[in-house]
DNA sequence: AAGCTTATTGAGATTGAATCTCAGTCTAAG
DNA sequence: CTTAGACTGAGATTCAATCTCAATAAGCTT
């Protein structure tokens, strides 16, 4: 199954005249497997782990070119390190983050999607792309 | 001039069996005395500019005090290491952030936290904090 | 005011994520 | 097939943030 987020990916690259390699490729075909949300070093062990050989560096740097082809996007850290998620091909969603345990709850509202683009309007902004992330807690802890 | 943000941190290092040190009153005294965002370096910097001797470890140490006795908050990452600002006493507000000239727009919706509310509601999820950023070009950036 | 318990401090070491260096390698265009 | 220059990996480096621990000081108690 040819992926649109790898002919994506390519032509990014081709546009900033960038190449794409063995380990690019095995990055973002990982990426593609993957459910949820990620970080970089989970990648690294991972991708060791099947066998493909690149490297924490080569990691890190194919990260920034992803989130610039629009495939994946930094998700606001509940750790002190950074984690992603894959968007492209994906619908876009907020976060609700349990404190207690944990647990992340993606959640779309149409309605909220509208209100913010009429406070851009508001200010003359224009928005492209924004992060809401609620802390509290899940149903099952907050009793 | 007595601050109510000076009160509220006494009151929480009472309620936790901590003290209140000369350096945690520097500290909180000149958080009180800015306007806008800052991070920790930039406080310890300015600290020792007004003759205070506040260690970096000190600021470290504090700042999570600060945030738990609800005085400020974090304000999530455009650079990489953390901003905060002081939000007791403050409207609750949100932010827009031009990616071109690094201007920061505070605003505030009634509605929109009313429907992150209903949204909660629907999820069964207590939420009792949030952050919205919103990433794009100001009025004077986007022509 | 003095004594005492225990939280706190500062200097410097340490951690850990992320970035950089650079010599050897590989991609892709011609 | 050749070649220019993009890319890689190992390890060094940076930098925010945290930790260590002996010396201090906050704030009770008497
Ligand atoms: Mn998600
Ligand atoms: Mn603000
Ligand atoms: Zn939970
Ligand atoms: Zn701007």
């Amino acid at each position: 199954m040819a992926k649109k987020q790898k002919k994506a990916f390519r032509e990014f690259l081709e546009s900033q005249n960038l190449r794409l390699t063995r380990e690019r490729e095995a990055i973002i075909e990982h990426v593609l497997r993957k459910h949820g949300h990620f970080d970089p070093e989970e990648l690294h062990f991972e991708l060791k782990g099947n066998g493909a050989k690149v490297s924490r560096a080569s990691i890190y740097r194919t990260i920034p070119l992803l989130v610039n082809a629009g495939i994946i996007e930094k998700v606001e850290n509940t750790d002190k390190h950074a984690h992603y998620e894959l968007i492209l091909g994906r619908k876009h969603h907020d976060h609700m983050l349990c404190t207690r345990c944990g647990k992340v709850i993606e959640f779309y509202s149409e309605g909220l999607e509208r209100l913010q683009d009429r406070l851009c309007k508001a200010e003359g902004f224009k928005g492209n792309s924004h992060t809401l992330e609620i802390k509290g807690l899940c149903s099952r802890c907050n009793r």
